[in-house]
DNA sequence: GTCGCATCCGTAGCCTTGCTACACATGAAG
DNA sequence: CTTCATGTGTAGCAAGGCTACGGATGCGAC
């Protein structure tokens, strides 16, 4: 998968994977390359970068502690995160939709009223 | 929707619009906008440069006519263009399963009562 | 007649955002 | 002591869509 394509989706990955619990930043990539099936693979200068930056912007809070003499920067979910994951998880599925209508409908019903 | 998300899957839709049969520039845009149900209203500043990436690449060609007078480009899709739509396709269903996973169809973490 | 708007094409440069390449530290294994 | 896995982080590049322009014609409005 051209990793590329990921544009404009990484925050929401982070935020879900942190919405299952506390993680730090290496257990945030090995959680998104075991939950996805390997396919994404994502370097630590992609995410560390993200993290701050969801950090600066209040969605995501982080703890530093010391495991087996390791300085681990744990990340959790925010209130405000956690909207602003409801909030691209509609997103996703608009934008999924709308997609997938020029593309070829996998799309799960959006349940009509 | 935020436009700057679609990073990557433009030229897929371009692809998919043309596969529809040829149209010209602003007549894509129009196709675009009516048939996400408004949802994607590009500006001609991200869909000329696009036509003319995809048609460097081989992936669709160009003829001129004379419309009222008016100068028209009209692009249409090339069998290697075909082809790339095809594999745009199946790169879009990973991708879209992929994110999907994370935050499409919602799965809580713990027990689905 | 001419003003404004819709129709039509196109480019330059910006901006966001992920990636590559690099740097640094410790514990365990050989 | 060297090497690898664990762990965090930065600088600078590259890709690709967007903003802001610029130019031209047909047609209805005033």
């Amino acid at each position: 998968m051209k990793a590329q394509a990921l544009h404009g989706h990484l925050d929401a990955l982070l935020l879900a994977v942190l919405e299952q619990g506390a993680r730090h930043g290496y257990a945030i990539i090995e959680a998104l390359r075991a939950r996805s099936g390997g396919t994404l693979d994502l370097p630590t200068g992609t995410i560390y970068p993200a993290l701050r930056r969801l950090e600066r912007a209040g969605l995501v809070a982080s703890t530093w502690s010391t495991v087996n003499g390791r300085e681990r920067r744990t990340y959790r979910l925010t209130e405000a995160g956690g909207r602003a994951l409801a909030g691209e998880r509609a997103g996703w599925r608009e934008f999924s939709a709308t997609i997938g209508r020029f593309l070829g409908a996998d799309e799960p019903p959006t349940v009509p009223a």
